[in-house]
Formats: C-alpha cells, structure tokens, sequence
DNA sequence: GATGAATGAGGGTTCATTCAT
DNA sequence: CATGAATGAACCCTCATTCAT
C-alpha cells in the first residue's frame, strides 16, 4: 500500500484508469474515489467539483504531452522535420497509454460545453506548438507564403485527431506510429500528383 | 397552427432546435415535445424511445446532407472539383442551418458510446463519398498512387469537422465558405514550397 | 372471420386469453382490443372502463360456474353428497379452462382493493351456496349442529380455493380432480382419528 | 426524534404504515422515505430497490410469525394442542398488528408475480411448521393414518387465511381470537356428526 | 486531514381514456 | 356504430456533494 504519489496525483490516475474501463458517464466519483483509495468525501479536498477532476486530468497529462513534444521537437531544424516529430511523438505517446487514448478520444468528448470549453482552453498550449512550426516553415520559406496558419493548424490537429480516434475506434488493432510517415507525407505534398 | 408537415418531421426539427438551444443534457423529452407542439406521449408513437429520435434526427439530416452532396458533385468531372464542392456543400449547408451545426457539431457528441456507434454507422454513407472522391482520384491520376484511402479520407472528414466546429465553436462570427477554396488547397498541394 | 358471438363476449373472452397469457399488470386495453378484433376505442362503447371489463369477465363467468354447479348439486340428497359435488364441479369446471383458472386464481388477485370488494360481490352467490349445504347438513342432522355456517363455508372455500392456486402455481402439471375425494373426506371427517 | 430503531427497521416498519394506510399502488418510495423520517436516497443504501423493500417486509415479519408460533408449539406434547396453538398464535399476532394484517392480507396480494413467487419462498417457513404438526399427527396416532400431508396443511392454511382476509375486508371488527376454538375443532373433528 | 452516511433533485416512459372523423 | 391517433399524469432511482465525527 506504499502510495508515495501526492494523493492529487492519485486521484487523476484513478479518474483516468476508472473513465477508461467504465466510460464517462459510468464514472462516478465513488468509484473514482474507490480506485484511488480514499473515502468520497476526500475527493472534495483536492477538487472543486468533478468537473475540476477531469479539467485537471486534462491539464495534467496534457502539460507532459506538450513538454515532450516541444522537447523532441526542439533538435529539429526544419519545420517539416518538426512536424514529422510532433505527429511521430503524438501517436507514440498514446500508443503507450491505452487508457489516457480511450480517455481522451473518447470519453472526455462526452462532456458538455462548458467543460469542453476548458479543455479547449488547455489545447491551446499545444495548438500554439502547431502554429509555431507552421509559421517558422513559412518563414524559412519550407512552407507556401500564402498558407492561412489557423486553417494548416486545424488540418493538423483534426487529422490527427480524426486518426487517433478511428484507432481507438478500432480497439488499437493495428499500431498508430506505423501511420507516421503517410500522414506526414499527406501533411506536406498534399493529394495532387501535379506538384 | 397549421402544420403541413407530417408529425415525424415536426418532432426531429423540434428535437434540432431544442437541443441547440438548451444543450443536449438539458434536451428533455418534454421539451420537445413542447416545442414539437405535441403531448409527451406522442413522440412514442413515432419513436422507440428518446435515443431513436436523436438517431433519427442524424439519419434524416445526414441523409439529406449526402443526397445533397452526390448531387452536386455528380456534374463535376475531376477529382479534385468533385473534392471542392463537397468542402462547399458541406460548409455550405451547415451555415445555412445554424440549430443543426450546434447539434452535429458539439451535442450529439455528448451521447453515449451506443448513440455514438449508431451515428457512426449513418457517417459511413458519407465517408464512402470521400473515399470514392479519393479512389477516383488515384485511378485518373489526379491524386498520388501511393495515397493511403483511408488516412487520406481521415484528413478530409477530420480537417472539415475540425474546421467546423471551431466554427461553431467561435459563435459562427465569420463566414465558413470563406475557407473552401484555401481548405481545398491544402488537401490538394500540402504545405510545401518544394512541389 | 364470422363472430357470431356479440361484441360484449368477444371481448370478456379476449381479456380472459390476454390476462392468461401476459398477467395482469401487461394485460393492456389495446392487446384486449386487438385480440378481440375490434378497435381500442370500441371496448368503451361495451364497457365504461378497465375495471368494469373485469367486474363483467367474473360476474359473466362465475355466473355459469354457479349455474352448473347448482345444477349439479340439485339431484343430490345428502348434504355430503351436494358437498362432493361442489368440490367436483369446481375442481371439473376449473380443470377444463385452464386460461379462466389462471385469471381467478393468480392473475385477478392482483387487483386493488376497490375492484377486488367488487369481485367479492359476485363472489357471494357461490359462498350462499355453501352455505346453504351447510345449513341443510345441520338441519337433517348431517352436520353437527353447533357448526358455525360462516366459518365452514370460509373452511371450505378457503382450502377449495388454496388447492386450486396450488395446483395452478405448480403449472397444473397434476390432475385436480384426483384430489376431489380426498378433500371431501378432510371437510367431513376432520383430521382426528378419535371419531 | 430519538430513533434508536436502525434504519433498516425504520424503513420496513414506515413501509408497513403507508402500505396499509395508502394501498399497495399508492405506497410510493418516497411516501415510505417521509413516513421513515429519511429521505428518498437513503432507502438505497438499504435496500437494492422497491421490491426488495417489499420482500425484506416480509422475510422479516413473517420470520418473527414463524419463531414466535415455533417458540408456543413447542411446550406443546400433542399434535392437536399444537394446531390449536398455531391458530390461536396466528389470529393473536395479526389481531395485534392490524396495519401488518391489511399489508399480507390485501395489498401484497397485488404485487406482481415475480415478488408473489418470492413471498412465498417465505411462506415455505410457515408452511413446513403446520406439516411437521400433520406429521407427527400421523406418527403419535392423533391424526388419521391416511391423510394427505399437503392437502391437510392446505386446508389448515386456506382456512386461516381466508379467515384472516374476511376479518380484515370487514375492517376488523370482531374479535379473530373468538373464532381459535372453533377453527380447530373444524379441522380437528370435521363437519360430520356421524363420528 | 480523512471519513462515509445521508441527502434530494430531476426525467424518460406507459397506457387508460377521449373524440373527431 | 366503429375507429385509432392523440393525450398527459405519474414515479423509481442515481449520484454529486455535504458535514458531523
């Protein structure tokens, strides 16, 4: 029972692990409260409210999925090698945590707006990673001058997302990273063959 | 009071605009029913339960929408035309109904894992019209041989949807079919200068 | 499709059938109806409500079951006799419609309080029978004299009538009337062997 | 407000007040709640749902019928002053609860099949009592050699409960206890004088 | 800090009955 | 006489949150 994590810590990982088996909405704060090994009321000294619960979780693994990113990125000189880095780290980091995958992709989404709109508010970290390589491939001329950065973000970040999703969808049969390369092929040369 | 439509109708366009309004946790049956003009109990004579109306409502929409689409896409000859209006009708018929982007975009998706595969089933008419787009396309040569149909059609629907929501997400303040031709542009040229 | 039978009978013997087969609780006006061939609303032009359907199907039946049985019990001279009738009337009529059996003795029970008082009503004509063997037992010396006419014939109906819901709850998978003899003997001889 | 009674008890005892003074279709769960002083939620964390209120009911009212008529009979050398017992005990104990006399009498009576089959799992406890009486009747030579276990305790028991239904459908109002004497010496001695 | 028993608001669904045709 | 589409009241149960210990 040598429980050496902060128990704050302990409860999102519970959260995570209890969303992921039961789903969101089978996940009750006494069955998070359970897994976590504390009393129900214990919940509510180091969160607001379930909301906050998931808000955090978010943020929390999040916050490490965006340093690890930046941290793999940032030996890259080019911005397409960039971008190779970012998908390559993306897809990899959820192939390692099955349950953050089904958690994030899946479970989370069924939460209502307002929740939704703070989680959008934590993406925004990593959406900025993504405009931030657009724009420096720009710049050192890598990408079209006349590319709109929030729309090449939004192709990004949905494709990626719409992969990771239909993946998961999918069980994790077949392994994500082995998709790296076409998707980061599509990313940069596009469909036409008229290039 | 008079009501042409038939009452099946009246009770989805109810569903679209109470949903929209009050969200979809706060889209009581009742509500709807209220909305729709009718008593509770009449919308379990045409529905099995609350679930089959919000299937309905996705099938019925979504079948329009894919009607809509192979229509206009029937008369264009190449690939990336055929590409170009459907990113047009699919913009283009979510901005013209406001109530329906709100569902499509952000409410349905709060629904459980069971209303999400059945949804999901009803997509895949639309999916299969991309992927055919993208088939199409490889056989005239329009698009790349190597392309991968299925994470190419990943990039299309999750570009659009992602686009989409934004979107919605920002109020609809600015005009979606503003973004056709440069989100056509993407898929069809990429990113890169080098082409 | 030629029903002879009056509507009135058409539908007693489609609400003997539905509650047989679905219990009580499941036993709809509109499965009666549609059992019975005739619209939901038609059951209204024969019946003022629910309840009333009930009342008419017990008073409708237990009406012929007294009717036999009086008639039965006619041509017996002893008191004892007339009792063995009874018992072999009752035991006959209810081993020929095992649908009627199956109303009376589980299904109709689980009606509320009001209605069952009314079942009691019609109940009266079969229990001043009883008592009138019992009386005439007393009279011609059969029956002891000090018998309490009230308590005998709740003796009499209450085992007639736990042996029936017995032999119904076992599936009626025993024949009913091989009881008859023997209960006839409990009823005259008592228990005790120091008679 | 000094409710020493656990809440397991309160609840069940609530149950037995509304049930009796509202019907069996009018004791809602949170009438039962208010009756018990508790409020509706806590009902489930003692029981796993409305039936099994009902059944609880039961098990532990009729547990205690059945030890304290196992506790009188015993004292008891013959099968006789045993039955006597039983009956005297029986009408003693339901004269002393009328609310717990309505409840079994009438209104559990409406409850659906699937809670009638387990009441009378219960039932199984008394049942066996008054044919262990029967029994060894039959064996000490009190009772007649060839009487039929099942059809002498469905008698002895149709007889006292149909008793005990006409006691309380007149709401009560004569004594139960004046009729002990003569309910056994009708099981004991039979209708005939020819004894 | 930690507990966990208690709280109580909220909604999908059924079905007897009506009444315009 | 007959129809059957429409009505709308009524209730069990869950679970996030609190607070006395």
């Amino acid at each position: 029972m040598r429980q050496k994590k902060p128990k704050y810590i302990q409860i999102i990982d519970a959260a995570v692990i209890v969303i992921a088996e039961n789903g969101y909405h089978q996940a009750q704060v006494s069955k998070i409260a359970k897994q976590a090994g504390v009393a129900d009321g214990t919940i509510y000294l180091y969160f607001k409210n379930k909301e906050d619960i998931l808000v955090s979780l978010f943020q929390e693994k999040m916050g490490v999925f965006i340093e690890k990113i930046e941290e793999e990125i940032k030996s890259k000189k080019n911005a397409a090698d960039k971008l190779y880095s970012l998908i390559d780290k993306h897809f990899t980091l959820l192939s390692e945590d099955h349950h953050l995958a089904i958690v994030t992709q899946l479970e989370l989404r069924q939460s209502n707006k307002d929740l939704r709109l703070r989680i959008n508010e934590v993406l925004k970290g990593y959406l900025n990673v993504v405009d931030k390589i657009i724009s420096d491939g720009k710049e050192n001329g890598e990408f079209r001058e006349e590319l709109d950065v929030r729309l090449a973000r939004q192709m990004i970040f949905g494709t990626i997302d719409e992969t990771v999703t239909t993946w998961v969808m999918n069980d994790q049969k077949y392994r994500l990273t082995d998709q790296t390369k076409k998707v980061h092929d599509l990313f940069v040369n596009g469909l036409s063959t008229k290039n």
